[in-house]
DNA sequence: TCTTGACTATGGGGTTACCCCATAGCTTAG
DNA sequence: CTAAGCTATGGGGTAACCCCATAGTCAAGA
């Protein structure tokens, strides 16, 4: 299977695909053809790439995910750390959903305020503080 | 006020206020010294920074900012534009809740069934379907 | 047979919102 | 006068790709 087919199949781009390959994440046996060389797939790739997709969404990086799919692929993982592994990305997941629900309610309430007709104080529109630091 | 007070009064980088003046988010009058010009900040830099820390909570990127401070600043926004400017806002932060919240509910689903003691598909512990295209 | 079309590869530049480093000029306190 | 502590510029890096140009491969049609 060429990479146009795995792209149709998959709903990843040809980009995206070699991109995959390039970290590790998928595999492809060189098919060559005159002074070219072609990426030969096979069925194989199409779940390990929804396992990737899959990982992505848990709100892994790429680089995470590629250590994590070896252990999964070796078994190196016991279900309770599978548990704790789970347990971990919902935290996040929490977390990152609070922080957008903060933000929603806001939102809200600004536009609460802008219905009850005022409208005036546009400088104070958005003023709140926030932390960080870094340069070096 | 150089940047080194701003960085530290705003709680963002050196780096990073280097990058808004890039991108016009904010503005510092030179101050010559020698060969040298040095970045010289009046205080309107800082609640300046934080209206753009608050555009980027409400999920804008510096490049959406950038015209939208102007139309705050020049007051071109009309109530019911703001008005239309929040929901539409709202609308876009509820809808990135609404995935999240879906994956949160994939991760319990998966936690509840190894809870349950079902552990042995490995395989199959990230397997769904998706869409997408592109490639040019 | 030659060409055209559909496919592929590589390499490089762009994106976003910065971070980090090296080099080097300015200023001031000791 | 020198060292410390500030600053500037420029360039490279990040993440997960996208997009383009150039160019080789192959099969079918004229």
């Amino acid at each position: 299977m060429l990479i146009g087919e795995v792209a149709r199949l998959s709903g990843l781009s040809k980009d995206g695909i070699r991109h995959y390959e390039q970290l590790g994440l998928i595999g492809s046996t060189p098919r060559r053809a005159g002074t070219r060389t072609y990426r030969d797939y096979d069925a194989s790739v199409l779940p390990a790439i929804e396992r990737v997709k899959q990982a992505q969404h848990l709100g892994l990086s790429l680089a995470e995910i590629m250590p994590l799919l070896q252990a999964f692929g070796n078994h190196q993982l016991s279900d309770a750390e599978t548990i704790v592994f789970l347990e971990e990305r919902l935290t996040a997941m929490r977390g990152r959903i609070a922080d957008l629900s903060e933000i929603a309610r806001f939102i809200e309430a600004k536009l609460e305020a802008y219905r009850a007709g005022r409208g005036a104080d546009h400088a104070r529109k958005f003023c709140r503080a926030s932390s960080k630091m870094a340069d070096r």
